[in-house]
DNA sequence: CGTGTTGTGAGAAAAACTTTACAGAATTTG
DNA sequence: CAAATTCTGTAAAGTTTTTCTCACAACACG
């Protein structure tokens, strides 16, 4: 049995070029759970990749196979073939790669770190603070430092589409105090400080402290100084194998909340209702997940 | 849906003592190579246990299957199921939280986009990406779009303290075409550009692939029509339950990037070596992972 | 010898695959 | 902006494969 040296995956991503639309959309879903759903009967997998029975037949002679029987039997074959090889599941994220190369060291890492962050977060702290950042009593003010204004400005971007009132203060900016100027009582902020803490970060957040507002700190696990200010903080892992810290476990709580308070809001902000609906339609994106 | 508590591999080893001679030998051969030779049809089952079709049948029967299909139909489930792996089977992230809280459905998404992603990338394009990025030849150009200029900014950030010569283009700025003006041979963009595409991203690069630049794209799992353009490109997955798209994923291959990149330059730039070392002493962060 | 098991062969029924034709949609081109 | 081209889904029909079942003979074993 002479050994394939290209699996049908591998065949797929050589010809994604050459494919059309509905099958590169067929391609995706097949590589989605590969090789899963390229197992069950053809009109299964057109219906799963929402795709016509003969834009699979067609696909499947595309790549070379005589019908999709032969290109079932070669899937069996490789998974076969696999089975047989190391038991060793997540040894290796990306196919082909070494385990110690970078990106298998890196993704243990990430994921090793958003396991531990999500373990130390209490959710029902995080509902309040979403709660916090959605209530259109006060202004939104945004937080971040020379590396995080990143973080701060991705939650900026989308709260702006949320809710009114909403400000990205970058506190290595010297322009910062002046935002400061008519913070009043009932104001939130979300402040981003990871290390090494910045001591304008800091002194930003007395000041808005000092003026009767609330802050939500996102840090790190050794916490910024502010947190002593904060009235709720999250702190993420972020040590990966690099010279530098990762703020991916950081991300995905922002992104999270993004997705809370967007639910929370949902309804209430009449005039951006309408935009909203307009993106939602343009992206397709809308998807129930309940 | 109720989870299956046993497989189908478990399910057989419990009926093992009541089942005749030829079933068992049926089972020993199903669960040879498990389970790829159960996903054949009957009669090549059969034929590879060296047992007749009706025991075949019969025996699926006895394992409480309706027919055959249904036991393949389940055998697919359990595959595609145990694809998922161990890590993304977590069904609670944040202790204390309900499963089907948004914290811990987020990060399940998350967790999956990442899975997937980094499934679909060839290590070796990652590389020789990264090699393009570290190549002091020319100059680095970094190009973000509306929302992705924040990933494109953060990639920025550390390339500026990695390496000379590194340029952050705002694609939503109107003052992008004067940075094109010196685009020589041999500069390289990294690009970011994530649905909805683009246009100014698009005629970027047009102009840049021009002038003889190479392309690095970062885009998502329908790929920036820049893709066509690009030397390399690496697509991830961006779905989460959220009115807008996750760049978790994207992030992370970035954050490996850097990584990757810092290593390669390690020692070049003499210059840069003291300020990176002053860093380092003040975060105590270089450890050596090699 | 009797009981329970297994294989053979065949045929019916069901399911799956392949192909074709065509119309509507999307995209490209001029 | 219209025409031309390409792509895609629907529907249907024909073909092949697969599953299921039955009857019956052969076999194993106490």
């Amino acid at each position: 049995m002479s050994e394939p040296t290209s699996t049908i995956s591998d065949r797929i991503h050589e010809k994604l070029d050459d494919l059309t639309r509905a099958e590169r959309q067929l391609a995706d879903s097949i590589l989605e759970n590969y090789p899963a759903s390229g197992l069950g009967p053809l009109a299964a997998l057109a219906t799963e990749a929402e795709v016509s029975v003969p834009t699979v037949a067609r696909m499947v002679q595309k790549l070379g196979f005589k019908g999709y029987p032969e290109f079932q039997a070669e899937l069996r074959e490789e998974l076969k073939a696999a089975a047989r090889g190391p038991v060793a599941k997540h040894d290796a994220w990306a196919e082909g790669a070494p385990s110690g190369h970078m990106l298998n060291r890196f993704t243990d890492a990430v994921i090793d770190n958003i396991r531990n962050t999500l373990g130390q977060i209490d959710p029902a702290l995080f509902d309040e603070a979403c709660e916090m950042v959605a209530a259109p009593k006060g202004r939104l003010y945004i937080v971040g430092g020379r590396i995080t204004h990143t973080l701060a400005e991705y939650l900026f971007l989308h709260m702006q589409m949320i809710r009114p009132e909403v400000v990205h203060i970058q506190s290595t900016s010297n322009a910062w105090p002046h935002y400061l100027l008519d913070v009043k009582e009932g104001d939130v902020f979300v402040i981003f400080d990871m290390r090494r803490y910045e001591n304008n970060t800091l002194k930003l957040a007395e000041i808005a402290h000092q003026k009767g507002a609330k802050l939500i700190l996102f840090t790190d696990q050794w916490r910024s100084p502010v947190h002593r200010l904060a009235n709720i903080s999250f702190s993420s892992r972020i040590v990966v194998p690099s010279a530098w810290d990762s703020i991916s476990a950081t991300l995905l709580l922002t992104e999270a909340m993004v997705s809370t308070v967007q639910n929370l809001c949902w309804g209430d902000t009449k005039d951006r209702a309408e935009e909203l609906e307009e993106m939602f339609d343009n992206t397709r994106l809308f998807r129930k997940f309940t």
